[in-house]
DNA sequence: CATTCGTCCTGATAGC
DNA sequence: TGCTATCAGGACGAAT
């Protein structure tokens, strides 16, 4: 499931074998991945042959690369005086999207949905190909629009004033060093709703998923249907500082895992592994109360039409939504 | 306006 | 064995 670290994971995996090189070809086999795309794949395509890939940028889980023209003799990205982009080609991972760099030979995979035949390099993939199971993710072409607020963020190393129009209305991660805690607080405070929903609100913070949302909670010691209008600042602060410790942790882990050669979504999987302590755990001791002689095991709850994983005992349910 | 809920989708797994 | 039911969940758009 990827959030925000394996999107993060992908983004950085990815940059170094796509940034400079030309779409020779776009190849869609199955027209249920180019997502709001309301022109339809024929235009999907025309937007991206003979366009050259900018950089590989991201705001929360949307994933961009921002394309320039391969006018006069196929000036590369990176040159001097590069044109600005117009358009980008955009992709969301949704629940089980893949994008992989692929050599030609290597066998079609078998949830392959859209394969990107690149202008060779070196000893470089010559493919990058979309690949998603479930079909939650997509790709689609968005026009890049000015930004007041500094460029897309999200860790990205060279961000330009400019932001793919559909991910405009995402706000910025936890990880993000434009990331503002004194906005954040005062739009949650205006909320009459749960934390968890909040949490998972990618126009109020983006990147946390439903793992990350629930581990950041456990570590903050606080229930997923905590009030956001009575909310303390110190408690605000603490679940940010959570969710950014988790996703950090998993951003290590993934990068530590990470095979250049093969970009992936499961290249944090190891940490899923070893580090969570209430997703997934349902039935299993708290570790925090067990470390202090205390019984608890975590409790699943459906909520919002998904589980969510809570210790009864440090994440008491609030009472009137306040404690 | 803000908030909540239904929908998209496939494969693994449980139960009979 | 083989069928059906259930579950997993991100984000949008419709409904309230």
């Amino acid at each position: 499931m990827p959030e925000l670290p394996e999107v993060e994971v992908v983004r950085r995996g990815l940059v170094s074998w796509v940034r400079g090189r030309t779409i020779t070809g776009v190849e869609v086999l199955d027209p249920r991945s180019i997502r709001r795309h309301a022109l339809g794949v024929e235009d999907f395509i025309g937007n991206l042959e003979g366009a050259t890939v900018a950089d590989v940028v991201r705001r929360g889980k949307f994933l961009w690369m921002p394309l320039v023209d391969t006018a006069g003799g196929g000036r590369a990205a990176d040159a001097p005086e590069s044109p600005r982009p117009k358009v980008a080609l955009m992709a969301h991972l949704g629940m089980s999207g893949q994008l992989l760099m692929q050599d030609r030979e290597v066998p079609d995979e078998k949830h392959l949905k859209v394969r990107f035949r690149l202008s060779p390099r070196d000893a470089m993939p010559a493919q990058l190909r979309f690949v998603d199971q479930r079909i939650f993710g997509g790709l689609f072409v968005t026009a890049m629009v000015p930004t007041d607020d500094g460029g897309p963020g999200g860790l990205a190393e060279s961000p330009l004033p400019l932001i793919a129009e559909e991910a405009s209305h995402i706000a910025r991660d936890p990880l993000d060093p434009a990331f503002s805690f004194d906005l954040f607080y005062r739009r949650l405070r205006r909320r009459r709703t749960g934390l968890k929903r909040a949490l998972l609100d990618q126009g109020l913070v983006s990147g946390i998923g439903n793992i990350y949302a629930d581990e950041a909670l456990w570590r903050a010691k606080l229930h997923y249907a905590r009030a956001t209008d009575t909310l303390r600042r110190a408690e605000a602060e603490r679940v940010l500082a959570s969710a950014r410790d988790v996703m950090l942790d998993a951003l290590a882990a993934g990068g530590t895992s990470f095979d250049s050669l093969y970009v992936n979504v499961n290249g944090a999987s190891g940490y899923f592994d070893r580090s969570l302590n209430a997703y997934g755990r349902a039935g299993q001791a708290c570790k925090r109360c067990a470390d202090v002689g205390i019984q608890a095991s975590i409790r699943r709850e459906q909520f919002m039409n998904r589980s969510s994983h809570t210790c009864p005992v440090c994440q008491p349910r609030p009472r009137n939504g306040r404690w």
